[in-house]
DNA sequence: TCTTGACTTCGAGTGCGCTCCAACTGAAAG
DNA sequence: CTTTCAGTTGGAGCGCACTCGAAGTCAAGA
């Protein structure tokens, strides 16, 4: 019972490329991942919930700029805890803001719909 | 007291660049804007509400693929009624699909940033 | 042993949505 | 009249986030 999993395994349990996991480490999204004898990767769990985090960020609109910050700022260690505080805090405010935008917009979508309504059911 | 307006007050009033509007034009998201004399682009307040739409849709996720097809029916006039409702219907179900996401991802955020908190206040 | 198939690296290619450049034109202000 | 400035066109270029192709390696099953 190896816990470790091959880059195919990984992909498919995040919802995510092969081809876009490897970038996502050559990018330093991800710190590398171990290898085994003949160099491939094996990605442990808590890769895996690295990987998960990051796809949380990623659909929630922040850049891969900023992705790879934060992922810098975790390598650091402790001493960036309260940075990596403010960068969540950031991003979470734009995601509300972003939110509530939404809303409006939708707001106005079903204003559209309705007037399609008349006349047509 | 002439209605109409340049290329260049119609992009700072709907929020986007010359190039943009311009560009929207080409692709036929916009049907083609009446000229002055001079070959000038004269855009009215219809052509304003329907670039204010084209904003609401693209930044509710519609790619400009849709967006095309949404001005080909809307050109076509009465005969595409049902359709374009479709369309306006299909779209807004999956921006509230994208809200729920969003919302989902929004709680994972904040407890990271509970987490975070922990520690460091 | 042979074949299959998932892996490796590196670099090139893709799709989207703009964004800008070059060269030019015409109207209006000084 | 000259300068300035906003506009015109066609086409090239860009930033982002992947996505793929080529050529090769390795382990395991028939």
């Amino acid at each position: 019972m190896d816990e470790t999993m091959t880059v195919g395994e990984a992909a498919e349990r995040v919802g995510l490329t092969t081809y876009t996991l490897r970038w996502y480490e050559q990018e330093g999204l991800v710190a590398p991942v171990g290898r085994d004898s003949a160099g491939r990767r094996r990605y442990t769990a808590e890769d895996l919930n690295w990987l998960v985090l990051l796809t949380r960020l990623r659909r929630t609109g922040m850049p891969v700029r900023d992705m790879r910050r934060y992922a810098e700022l975790a390598r650091q260690g402790e001493a960036t805890r309260a940075a990596r505080r403010a960068l969540f805090e950031r991003h979470r405010d734009r995601v509300l803001a972003r939110m509530a935008e939404l809303q409006e917009d939708l707001t106005v979508l079903n204003h559209k719909i309705e007037m399609y309504g008349k006349g047509d059911r």
